[in-house]
Parts: C-alpha cells; sequence; structure tokens
DNA sequence: CTTGTTATG
DNA sequence: CATACCAAG
C-alpha cells in the first residue's frame, strides 16, 4: 500500500507543474494533499479528479485558502469533514477517509509565521488536538495522519535550528507538543521509521536560494499508530522534480487492502 | 524633431518586455507614457531615469493605477502637472513639458469600459477638455498632445466599427466629441496626416487572440495644432515587438528644437 | 487576458 | 518569493 502526502501551495499551479501526470504513475493508494487553495467549483477541470481515484475535498470558506484533499484508489467506507469544530473546520484543515480497519487523514496545521495572532491559534489547535489524537487511540483501527504539521521536531529535521530556535514551526512549546504526541499518545513519526538520515527536509522557503542550497524543514509527516510500525516498509521525499515549495512524502506500508476498484 | 507615445500598461512590466533599450536606440526627443501604474518610489531602479533624458512623472494616487510620465531630451522650461481639476489630477491624466514654443503633452483619457459610472467620468472629462483646448489655440504657441485617447474616430480606425458601435470607446458621441476636436477647435490628428491607410492599430485588447489576427484599434493619436501640420514628416506604429497591450506611435517633425543636452 | 494590489504562507 | 485574490482596463 501506498500513500502520498503533498503541500500543494495551490493544486492550479501544482497542476500547471504536472503534478497529475506525475500522480497517474506512481500507483499510489492514497493520495493526501494540503494547501489546495482552491474552491471545489473552481476545480470543474477533469484533471482534478483523477482515474481511477475516489476524489475528497474540504475547502476553506475564504477563497484562495488552506483546504485539504484525499484521493482514495478504494472506495471509502466513510468519509469526515472536518473536526467539529468551527473555526478549525472553516479552514478545511481536516478530511479522513476510512477504508477497512484503516483511517487515511489529510491534515494542515495553522501556520504561525505571519502573525503572533495566528501562532495563538495554532497554539489552540494543538492544545485541543492532543486529547483528540488521544482518543483516537482506543478505537481498534489503524490511522495514517498525512500533512502538513508546520513544526519540525528536533535539530536533525531542519538546517538551521540554532537560529530557528525562537521562530515558529521549531519553537520549544512546538516540540514537547510533538514529543507528547509521540511519548504521551504513542504516536509514531512514519518517516523517521524507515529513513533516520539528516538533511532529509519536506519543505524549502521560497525566499533566498533555499532549494539550491537544501535549506530545509522536515515538517511534512505520515504518523502513524503503533500498529503500523512494523509495517513500514520505504519512506523517501520526492525531489526531482518541484511541484510546491513542499516535496512529496511518498510512503510505502505492508497492509492488506482490497483490490482498487476505480471510481 | 522625434516623438514617441506609448501607452505602457504598467511601466514595470514594459520595461521587463525590453522597452528601456529598444527606447534608447529610438533618437526620440519626447517621449510620453501613460498608464505607468507605478508611483514614483517605486521606480528607483535606474532604467526608470533613462539618460540623457529629463524625466517627469504624474502619478495617480491610487496605487497600481493609471498615471503619465515624459521623457524630454531638452531641459524643458516649464513642466505642468495636472489641469487644475482634482478629481482628474488625482487620477495622474495630464503631464505637459514647454520647450521654446512648443508644447508636448501625455494624456491619458479614463476609459469606459469598466462601468457606466466610468463612461460618465470620461463624458464629463471630455466636456470641460474641449472648451480648455480650444482656449490653448489662442495662444501662440504650438502644441502635440501625446496620448491614450481612449475613442476611435471613424470607421477606418478599428476592425468591427459596425459591432462596437455601442461599446465604449466608439459611441457616437465620443465620435462626435472627436469631430468637434478637428472641426470646431481645429486640432488635426498627426498621424492620418502621414498616414492615410486603412488597419493601422495602436491597441489590441488581451482578449481573444485579437493582436495575431490584428483586430485592434487606434486610439492613440498625436494631436497637433494646425501650426504643426506641415511639419509632420512621418508617423509609423512599431509592431515589431510588444511592450503593452498598445504599440509605440512614433512621429517625425521639423521642428527646429536647441541641440538635445542631456541631464 | 494582463497589470498591479493585497493577504497569506 | 510564490499562490492565491481583487480591481481595472
Amino acid at each position: 500500500m501506498r500513500v502520498i502526502t503533498l503541500n500543494a501551495n495551490g493544486i492550479r499551479a501544482a497542476a500547471r507543474k504536472g503534478l497529475y501526470p506525475w500522480l497517474a504513475r506512481q500507483r499510489a493508494d492514497f493520495v493526501c494533499l494540503q494547501e489546495t487553495r482552491a474552491q471545489e467549483y473552481q476545480l470543474a477541470d477533469r484533471c482534478f479528479r483523477p482515474r481511477p481515484f475516489h476524489c475528497f475535498y474540504h475547502d476553506a470558506e475564504k477563497k484562495g485558502y488552506s483546504g485539504v484533499a484525499i484521493y482514495s484508489r478504494h472506495r471509502p467506507d466513510r468519509v469526515v469533514h472536518g473536526l467539529g469544530w468551527p473555526g478549525f473546520d472553516a479552514e478545511g484543515r481536516w478530511l479522513e477517509v476510512q477504508v477497512g480497519r484503516l483511517n487515511i487523514i489529510s491534515l494542515y496545521l495553522p501556520s504561525g509565521t505571519s502573525s503572533e495572532s495566528r501562532q495563538q491559534v495554532k497554539f489552540e489547535v494543538l492544545e485541543r488536538l492532543l486529547p483528540y489524537l488521544k482518543s483516537l487511540r482506543r478505537k481498534r483501527r489503524e490511522y495514517i495522519i498525512c500533512g502538513d504539521w508546520n513544526m519540525a521536531h528536533k535539530p536533525i529535521d531542519l538546517k538551521n535550528w540554532r537560529s530557528n530556535q525562537k521562530n515558529s514551526g521549531f519553537l520549544p512549546e512546538e516540540r514537547a507538543w510533538l514529543d507528547r504526541l509521540f511519548d504521551e499518545a504513542g504516536y509514531v513519526d512514519g518517516h523517521r521509521v524507515a529513513d533516520p538520515r539528516p538533511e532529509v527536509y519536506t519543505w524549502w522557503s521560497n525566499r533566498g536560494r533555499a532549494w539550491e542550497k537544501n535549506v530545509g524543514w522536515r515538517i511534512d509527516y505520515q504518523i502513524i499508530t503503533p500498529g503500523l510500525r512494523e509495517r513500514v516498509r520505504r519512506a523517501r521525499v520526492y525531489t526531482a522534480r518541484r511541484f510546491s515549495d513542499h516535496a512529496p512524502l511518498i510512503m510505502d506500508y505492508d497492509w492488506p487492502l482490497p483490490d482498487g476498484r476505480g471510481c
């Protein structure tokens, strides 16, 4: 089973850069996108419903802003839009499909870089999210929470960790939250299970020559329940081409899915 | 003496398309630009003060909107910003330099295409402008009023005149105003003096394939006082390259200027 | 369709 | 710096 997550930074821009022909060659079972930055009526072009996937979008109410999507090769038993938290849901940040015992989520956590008030929003979401994620652990289900978490965990997860300790995305409070996600709630960073190497990032600022110099951050994850830890086969970040300021994180799992019947 | 007029549709965009290297090769004495769409503080780059010209800008108060400029090889005796009409002047639509007995003006008449209320503004400007232009005729001076007049005069001046008789830019009232400008106020369409050919246009819509099909309008003029009629040597529209949705109108006059000393 | 604006990341 | 938006032409 192959799961791809990508912050598209505008699904229409990513499409212009060849995302969809590339996707068609990846044999993915699930594709989780974040920052679609479009409302579904703006995605009338057929390319935005790639075959053979079942395609789901959860848009922000504000035009051109945020929004997540999931493409699922397998018809989901259920699709969940949002978490029932009004402000968060209005920003199109959580979409979930259930296929058998497995739940796949596309999550786009708020960025705190634009203002102090947005950092407060990010903290409020985190505060509410941890208990919710803990509560999921009581179910007899496995979860793969794909997304742009907008936080790097450890010094190995970004190029310049020293100079970023006061910047949103690598604040001590954010790193401590990720500690709790792993140590207390028991989740696992799927990518790290398969790939312990440094200097593997998923996002590079557009400013300066961050990409050319690999001045990046690893802020896109596939966070998994522990029952999937032993099933991680492979993780890689696709950097041969650029569709966005983020790179796709492609993960393969040993998981018995029904045969993929297209839509 | 060479005078060039061009609606630049954003002087910064025109610069990216090579306007300034091209200008340097034209040996112009005066360059009149319209729709600079910039405020002077945004034109810090030295390219926007091309040598050896004396450069003058008259910006709109609204950012990114309207604005006119004149580059004069000869140090003007006087530079006039606006006509003293508050609403009109706030939109940066009139700039005038005086060199000896000659006045050169860069004029950008309002467009009426965006709304009925803007068409009313255009009519109000026209109503006020004609008496003003008539009053200039009482002076012992010659005038070259360069600009985007946003009106075609006769069927020969646009490709599809029949279908445009109800469209702003070829309304009967606008055409009648131009009749009065010529017949009553005595001004002369300099371009037409030198070039009677049809299908010579200065503006092509960006929509459709207007440029490729030469579906254009002649709405940029050098309007001259009758004393200059016999001094028109040549008029041509430069279409070998595109700097804007308008093309430069280049005119040569027999006029005794002092030797051009650069700034 | 294109320019330049603005908000957001 | 890039992707959206919007106003204007």
